[in-house]
RNA sequence: GGAGAGGUACCGAAGCGGUCAAACGGGGCAGGCUGUAAACCUGUUGGCUUUCGCCUUCGGAGGUUCGAAUCCUCCCCUCUCCA
């Protein structure tokens, strides 16, 4: 392990909060490996950009030597956690989860050493514990304390429902600690309240308290909520490079520094050319380096370069992209297949009003040509759809 | 247990017997301007329909009425205060 002080800068690095520096120094100079615990959802396997903030800091302290343990939530998952606004969740079955958590270390594997990673789920003890034990743990806590929780205190301020057992969820949690015996714990900055209250219990338990290790959420791409999938503002790093690529470009210019400082290492030297935009470069140059250095990173240089080549081709270019969807229709009658019948077998309209609404509002082009005619039918062949901006199909029309 | 306030389309929120498929805002989608940026402008946002119109929707179930999101009854859910 290297020096004292390099680790506890390395630690320290990009973090929101760290509680406290003291106690880490103190487990750092014991000289063992710390075990350091991150809690995942088993109901969201896919990994979005947001992810790879914490993830890419556990790769870091895992270089160092430290012991990463995976907490899978399986439990919890059944509480449904009420950080932020969440509703409540189906349960999942153990199948389910199981298969998630698979395709969770999967991804997390492209990021650091998954193989030297503990993988734990917490069901291995909340299965069996005991209802008195339950109430000893719910003992530990004062309700007033748990409505110190922003989002429990807005909504019993705004007299939003809260239940019981939602109590449970940063409770369990901290438990987690307890039964891990972990040396510090990790997550974003909506965790602070879960995470210290894992220092507590484990104080309670007669355990020495974790370290809390805090770090920044990153914005989804409409530059303003945290990124969320349930959001539909996060952009999954398993994703279709094309569209990956796409939503990178997408982002407000006010949200590329943001990015830049929480995914762009430093050996990037993005945020060099950051500084360099007064003197006139367009921000759009900048995003396309961002978005070729994630891809090549999550997906490789082929996907990285593939992305690319299609985004100047239909966005700069205006092109139809080279491989797109295949989609056959069958023509109702001899004039031909109805193009809301089209829109609709392509997936581009639910409806059919919702397909004539697309037309009339010449969204909908055929090989390049607007489509005016809500009515119009479309003669056997091959042909290029496009819808809006971004949406395209190759349709093929046999003869009814 | 008692008193009161509420549950409306993706979200927030008007409507409180016909003119309501339901104002307005947000979000989404499409068009314009662009750098798939922001800002801005326009259109659109239950289903079927070229139009007329028809069908399903305002927590749930019944009822009153020519006619109900709007009135009545019961039920379910949420919030506040009191106990």
């Amino acid at each position: 392990m290297s020096g004292l002080e390099a680790q506890l800068e390395a630690f320290s690095a990009g973090a929101e909060n760290l509680v406290s520096h003291e106690e880490l120094r103190a487990k750092l100079e014991r000289g063992a490996p710390l075990r350091i615990k991150y809690g995942c959802d088993p109901s969201a396997p896919d990994l979005h950009l947001g992810h790879t903030v914490p993830l890419e800091k556990l790769r870091q302290l895992q270089g160092l030597g430290h012991t990463i343990i995976f907490l899978i939530g399986d439990f919890t998952a059944g509480i449904g956690d009420p950080t932020g606004r969440s509703r409540t969740r189906p349960p999942l079955d153990r199948d389910q989860i199981r298969a998630n958590a698979e395709t969770y270390t999967d991804q997390v594997g492209s990021i650091l050493d998954a193989r030297r990673a503990e993988i734990r789920f917490n069901s291995e003890w909340m299965d069996a514990m005991s209802s008195a034990e339950m109430v000893r743990l719910a003992s530990q806590q004062p309700v007033a304390r748990m409505l110190e929780r922003d989002d429990f205190r807005r909504r019993y301020r705004e007299g939003v429902s809260i239940s019981l057992h939602e109590f449970l969820y940063p409770l369990v949690q901290a438990y987690d600690s307890v039964a891990l015996r972990a040396d510090l714990e990790l997550g974003g900055t909506d965790q602070t309240f879960n995470l210290l209250l894992g220092r507590e219990i484990q104080r309670a338990y007669g355990q020495e308290p974790q370290i809390v290790l805090t770090l920044p959420l990153l914005e989804g791409t409409d530059g303003a909520e945290k990124m969320s999938k349930s959001l539909g503002n996060s952009i999954g790093i398993q994703e279709d490079p094309e569209e990956f690529f796409g939503k990178v470009m997408s982002i407000p210019d006010s949200l590329l520094g943001r990015w830049i400082e929480l995914l762009a290492p430093p050996e990037w030297e993005l945020d060099s050319h950051l500084a360099r935009l007064d003197s006139g470069g367009n921000p759009r140059d900048l995003k396309a380096e961002l978005a070729r250095r994630l891809l090549d990173r999550f997906q490789g240089q082929d996907a990285a370069d593939r992305a690319s080549e299609h985004f100047d081709r239909v966005f700069r270019r205006k092109q139809a992209p080279e491989d797109i969807e295949r989609v056959e229709v069958e023509a109702a009658d001899p004039d031909g297949a109805e193009i809301l019948a089209i829109l609709q077998h392509a997936g581009f309209a639910g409806t059919r009003g919702e397909g004539r609404r697309l037309v009339r509002q010449g969204g909908v082009r055929l090989d390049g040509s607007r489509v005016d005619d809500p009515g119009r039918r479309v003669r056997p062949g091959e042909y290029v759809l496009q819808v809006g901006k971004r949406r395209f199909a190759r349709v093929s029309i046999s003869p009814g």
